[in-house]
Parts: C-alpha cells; sequence; structure tokens
RNA sequence: GGGGGUGCGCCGCAGUUGGAGAGGCGGGCUGGACUGUAAAUCCAGUGCUUCGGCUGAAUAGGUUCGAAUCCUAUCACCCCCA
C-alpha cells in the first residue's frame, strides 16, 4: 500500500494540456479525469453498475460535511469506510465541507479555530475545524481527502480574500501535521491535498500557490473558483495557478466546469475535475451533447423519436428517445433523471478521454478550438 | 316530471353579504437558471394589445349612478323527491 504516484506521460506542444496517470491503491486514473458528484456516498440517480459500464467513472466524490451528517461516522466505520459502504471500489475523493462553508453561509459562523455550521437537514449544531475534518476524512477513507478550506464569496474584497486566504494556509498547516500524526484507518494509503485560494486576486493567488506547493503534497487543488465569476477570470487564476504548481503532481480544479470550461482548463494544465452540473442538470433536463446542449423538456422535442444521442459513447443514449426522455422528465419520474444523468456523465467522460487522446497525438489545441463553438451550441 | 343548488380565464380549489380583478393558492403548460449538491430545485410567463389601453365572471335580456353579486329566461352540471 504506497502513497498515491502521478506519471506525467504527455504534454500537447500547442498548449499546457498533459495526460497522465494517477495510481492509488485503488486503481489507476487516467488523466484528464472528471469525477462524478457523490455528495452523500452517491452519484445522485445513478447506480455503480452504470458508472462503471456505461459512463466509465474511474473516481467519484463524497462529502465530508454530508456524509458527517448522515449516516455519520460511526456507521461508516463500522462498515469498513465508503468503498466497503457504498459498493464502489475504484478511487473516492472526499471534499472537506469547505465548499460548505460558502454554501450555507447562513448557516455557518467562521472563525479561527473553525466553523461552527447549523445542520441543514435538523438545525443542530456542529463544529469543523481541520483536525476534526481531517478525523472524519480518515473515517470515511477517501483515497484522496481535501483540506479544511474556506471557499470566499465572489464577488470579495480584497481585504477580506487575503485575511480568508491566509487563514484557509494556517488551517492547511494544522491538516497536515494532524493528518501526518493520524494513521489509515483501513490499510490503504489516504493522500491529502491543499487547496489553493485568493480569489480573483493575482498576488494572493500568486501567493497562495507557491505556498500550497512548497507542502510538498501527492496532488495540489485550486478552490474558490467557479462561484459566479466571469469565465475569463476563471481562466487567467486557473492559468496564474498551473503555472506555479509543481508539474509532476495532479493539479485538481475544484467544482468546473461546463464541457467547456473543462477543454479550457484542460489547457491551460489542469488534471482533474469534479462537478454537479451534469447530475443536477441532468434532473432538471438539461442535456449536453457533443453538437451542444439542449433542454429536453423544450417543446421542440415532443415527437422526436430518435435516439437521444445516436452515435454518442452512451448505450442508454443510443437506445432511449428524445421524446421518451422529454416524457420521463416532464411526468416527474425518476428514470428521467436517471436516464439523462447517465448520458450527461458518460458525455463529461468522453470528452475528458477524447481530450485525453489528443493530448497523446499532439493535436488538442487544434481539437478544442474546434470543439469549443460546437459545445457551445444550444439545440 | 317536481324541488333545491352551482356556473369566471387551460384545469382544480378558495373567495367575492351592489362600489369589479384581468385577482389568490395549487396543478398543467411554455420558457429560463443551475459550476468542490440545503437543488427530482428555483425563477418567470400563461385573455387581447399599436403598451395607451381594451375585452371579461355560463348565454341573452333587465333593474341600478354602478352588476360577478339583484331579477327574468335559456343552457350545462350536481343533489333530493317521484
Amino acid at each position: 500500500m504506497a502513497k498515491l504516484s502521478f506519471t506525467l506521460e504527455h504534454t500537447d506542444p500547442g498548449s499546457k494540456a498533459r495526460a497522465g496517470t494517477i495510481i492509488t491503491d485503488h486503481g489507476q486514473i487516467e488523466t484528464p479525469i472528471f469525477m462524478p458528484v457523490g455528495t452523500v456516498g452517491s452519484v445522485k440517480g445513478v447506480h455503480m453498475q452504470e458508472l462503471k459500464q456505461d459512463i466509465g467513472a474511474e473516481i467519484i466524490l463524497g462529502n465530508t460535511y454530508h456524509l458527517y451528517l448522515r449516516p455519520g461516522t460511526e456507521v461508516l466505520e463500522d462498515a469498513g469506510g465508503l468503498h466497503r459502504f457504498n459498493g464502489w471500489d475504484k478511487p473516492i475523493l472526499t471534499d472537506s465541507g469547505g465548499y460548505q462553508v460558502y454554501s450555507l453561509a447562513h448557516r455557518r459562523k467562521i472563525k479561527e479555530e473553525g466553523v461552527t455550521f447549523q445542520s441543514h437537514i435538523d438545525g443542530s449544531k456542529h463544529f469543523f475545524s481541520p483536525e476534526r475534518a481531517m478525523d472524519i476524512q480518515r473515517s470515511i477513507g477517501g483515497d484522496i481527502i481535501m483540506a479544511f478550506d474556506e471557499c470566499p464569496p465572489y464577488p470579495c474584497d480584497y481585504r477580506y480574500a487575503k485575511d480568508s486566504m491566509e487563514m484557509t494556509h494556517r488551517w492547511l498547516q494544522r491538516c497536515v501535521d494532524h493528518f501526518d500524526t493520524t494513521p489509515d484507518k483501513y490499510g490503504y494509503t489516504q493522500n491529502l491535498f491543499p487547496i489553493v485560494q485568493g480569489s480573483t486576486y493575482e498576488d494572493l493567488r500568486r501567493t497562495s500557490a507557491e505556498t500550497i506547493a512548497s507542502f510538498d503534497r501527492p496532488g495540489n487543488a485550486i478552490g474558490g473558483l467557479s462561484v459566479g465569476e466571469k469565465s475569463d477570470d476563471m481562466y487567467r487564476i486557473t492559468e496564474l495557478c498551473c503555472d506555479i504548481l509543481p508539474t509532476d503532481k495532479p493539479r485538481y480544479l475544484m467544482g468546473v466546469g461546463t464541457p467547456v470550461n473543462l477543454l479550457e482548463c484542460i489547457a491551460l494544465g489542469v488534471d482533474m475535475f469534479d462537478c454537479v452540473l451534469p447530475t443536477r442538470n441532468a434532473r432538471h433536463g438539461l442535456l449536453y451533447t457533443r453538437n451542444g446542449q439542449m433542454n429536453i423538456k423544450n417543446l421542440k422535442w415532443k415527437n422526436d423519436h430518435s435516439p437521444i444521442d445516436v452515435d454518442g459513447p452512451c448505450p442508454t443514449s443510443r437506445f432511449h428517445t428524445k421524446a421518451y426522455l422529454r416524457h420521463l422528465i416532464h411526468s416527474g419520474e425518476l428514470l428521467g433523471g436517471q436516464l439523462a444523468s447517465i448520458h450527461n456523465l458518460a458525455f463529461f467522460l468522453w470528452l475528458v478521454k477524447q481530450a485525453r487522446e489528443h493530448i497523446q497525438v499532439g493535436d488538442f489545441a487544434r481539437w478544442k478550438d474546434k470543439m469549443v463553438p460546437k459545445l457551445q451550441q444550444r439545440l
């Protein structure tokens, strides 16, 4: 059982895109990769066989805050960790709860020591510190676990962004100290990734990326983006961070993004992504395809009895029709959200795999420039 | 056949004791939003319009300064009795 390793295999001549392989104790991950989000230990509407077969997922996410509230660490420890609990035997990454500092802003209080959350389920109060976040993630048993950070809101004034970033750095030191002095619980190696913050301020991001890199962990993450800023800001900050973060470790851009975001950020040197868009938007009827996105609820699909994606990567989408999926989602049928989620995730995984192949061949930049306008179409 | 009741906008429900309302809630429908999941959620629109207004409370009359509200007839539906 060994620490996570990353092998950089190809770099694209026309961009900063990279292809590599991450090896964990639960198997390997070919990058660039998209990681489906399974907040409470379940990728909403999708079961594990579908994730593996139709979708080709290599790693999924879980969330510390949500899993801590339900089912709780006692159950997860009793099960032998999240992999045993939910039946996913490939790699798992857990987010630390740092995003909930942002998304549950009205239900939490931040102090230097940590954050007090009021549960969105029953209103009870819970204290998360860097040490607690490490302990809980140890209990959940993710192969990759995230440092406890503050994801600041956008827009965010300079003073707040700087103070927040500095606290995130102090919290990182506490995470590392605690993580390094606690054992792996389930016989395989867990790996802690730190997170760059600094909002959209270049000097803060530079400082943060340098600080994060200096901790020399097996991988590094960029957080605090895709919180409402313009795409150009997202790309500008992502590029700046990638240029500083070491080349011999995977770079994870947290919470991103749309298909176009993925390609643009791969071009800047990002290796790992996660986002709720493919599953959440699927449940809301928005489908992503290589020819653009479509709202399957729209009237124009009512009598379209052609496959959802006739020559796409997803068997489910080659079999079921647009009119049927429209009917299911209109009717509030669970199957509608399931089919759409499988479709979108299969597409996202296909897209990053295509990106990888084009990086390997060396024509990624050209391919990306051809793909982006197509992906931006509305069907 | 007799008696009683109820009729409004795509649908349902509420409400309206002569000073109306292009109105409430829910649903449907039509769009939109969603980025480390408080999200199978949320927002908007849903008579016509030249954006000033116009038409409208089953239908047709009537009373009244004024009617969705009162009266008459007709129609539809519901209930009770034969």
